[in-house]
RNA sequence: GUGGUUGUAGUUCAGUCGGUUAGAACGUCGGAUUGUGGUUCCGAAGGUCGUGGGUUCGAAUCCCAUCAUCCACCCCA
């Protein structure tokens, strides 16, 4: 036998069942996303580096797929960077290209290359693959699906209040059980401020996004670790300590933040954001939680991440507010707001939660049984009818023994067969099989066509 | 990038102490049944035991390397 083929590491492949139930997921995302006025894009899979190197940290450069260079990419190189070895000045001279790590990043090189046509503030969706070069594991993959939504050009809170609306109808429609979980990036901007440490804000923020993981002790020997004092350390402690309902914590918050203007702000905009949200009802549990820091250092206000609460795999769904993401593409003091849906973690609790739906339109309806070549002619004017009248149905494309035909059906899960042979076309009529209950009934075209239209 | 796990048929897995011709179930295909499926019965096809090297009279089995895989860490959806 010849080699057994493969695909990449971290990627798979979808057969019809997922698809469907992928294509559930999605289309119920979008039906949200556009009933609260955000419009589609899509940018290309790939990006030039310098559109994506630098936006996600270090880390996220190494995690960065890059395309080679096409042609004789590597008689270009000089002798010493070929000699050298060094990654970080060899990949410039032989790839100027890159898979898109996420949708943020090529949404805001979208917004400055079309500044001039787009009305602001623009609300788009965007769902596509991205992938990451990190070692896959559960939950995780090379190439995953995102379901952006970001409104750019506003600084309203009221995007804030959306978004989170949004997420609550997503998953109380998917019927998920979630919480909401809301920091703000001005309180951890705050809070290292006030702890003497304003540099180190990444390092805190990073080790006490750890705080749930691995509790306060790991928590406060890595930041020790890191460098930051023992003094900022123990004023830490309080805030770690924080109790109580989310608007209890804001108020406490308020306290201790009274010296840093940043962090207070931040506190407002929670406040206001919380006192919204009270009055709308939502099925979704929302709460402020300080510990919640997300990687990814564009942020500058709001942050938000989804976890299922019935389920154990990390988040599902999280963003938050950017101020200047655009200002390196040209375009300063652009204000945006987003979040991202995690296609693939929704689909494995679904699936592992027996939630998705049972019926769904997308498969076929109706199969004709092949006898042969007059019976094809006899029954191809029906089968065109039924098409028009929207019916998803198929003939079996040859004359094959009836068991095969009718494992076909079974395996596709088609509820109805159709068999016209000799004597129908002699009795101008069909044989309509139902192959849930077994009934047969003899019906004229006219009648067929009615009765499957329901 | 770091640590560990597992690689045997299309799939899930057996395979004893190293012993001669590597098994099962499911799936696939054919037949019982030329116009009636899901259940049943019979039969068949399907293997470089991940790959390369080593030890041995003899390796799926032991050793080394390598690749792949899954899990955890870093990080993240």
């Amino acid at each position: 036998m010849a080699q057994k083929p493969s695909i990449p590491k971290g990627t798979r492949d979808f057969s019809p069942s997922e698809m469907v139930k992928r294509n559930y997921i999605f289309d119920l995302i979008k039906d949200v996303f556009r009933l609260y006025g955000f419009q589609p894009i899509e940018t290309p899979a790939m990006e030039n580096l310098s559109t994506l190197m630098g936006k996600y940290g270090e880390e996220g450069d190494k995690l960065l797929f890059k395309i080679l260079n096409s042609g004789d990419f590597i008689s270009k190189v000089s002798d010493e960077a070929l000699a050298e070895k060094n990654p970080n000045k060899l990949t410039p001279q032989i790839s100027e290209k890159g898979l898109r790590y996420d949708l943020t990043v090529p949404f805001a090189r979208f917004v400055v290359q079309y500044q001039n046509e787009i009305t602001f503030p623009f609300k788009r969706y965007q769902i596509q693959p991205v992938w990451r070069a990190d070692r896959p594991q559960k939950g995780r993959y090379r190439e995953f699906y995102q379901c952006d939504v970001d409104v750019i050009g506003s600084n309203s809170l009221l995007n804030e209040v959306e978004l989170v609306q949004i997420i609550d109808d997503v998953f109380s429609r998917l019927k998920i059980n979630t919480v909401v979980k809301i920091n703000n990036r001005k309180i951890l901007a705050g809070i290292a401020e006030i702890v003497g440490e304003n540099e180190r804000i990444t390092d805190i923020t990073v080790a006490i996004d750890k705080l749930e993981k691995i509790g306060l002790e790991k928590v406060n020997a890595e930041l020790a670790e890191k460098g930051v004092s023992d003094l900022a350390i123990e004023r830490l402690q309080p805030i770690l300590a924080l109790e109580g309902s989310s608007v209890e914590k804001a108020a406490q918050l308020e306290k201790i933040l009274e010296k840093s203007e940043t962090g207070l702000k931040g506190v407002g905009e929670i406040e206001k954001l919380f006192s919204y949200l009270g009055q709308l009802g939502l099925n979704t549990d929302i709460e402020l939680d300080l510990t919640l820091a997300r990687g990814l250092n564009y942020y500058t206000g709001a942050i938000f991440e989804v976890k299922a609460k019935d389920f154990e795999i990390g988040s599902i769904c999280g963003g938050g507010r950017y101020d200047d993401l655009t200002g390196i593409f040209g375009l300063p003091n652009v204000s945006g707001v987003g979040v991202s849906f995690g296609a693939e973690r929704i689909y494995d609790i679904l699936a592992q939660l027996n939630l998705f739906p049972q019926k769904t339109a997308d498969t076929t309806k109706v199969l004709f049984a092949n006898f042969g070549e007059k019976e094809e002619a006899y029954c191809l004017p029906v089968l065109a009818e039924l098409r028009k009248n929207g019916i998803n149905s198929e003939i079996f494309p040859d004359k094959a023994k009836m068991q095969k035909q009718m494992t076909y059906a079974n395996k596709k899960e088609i509820p109805f067969v159709v068999l016209a042979g000799e004597s129908e076309i002699q009795a101008n009529s069909f044989t309509l099989k139902n192959m849930e209950t077994g009934e047969q009934k003899s019906l004229s075209a006219g009648e067929l066509i009615k009765i499957l239209s329901f």
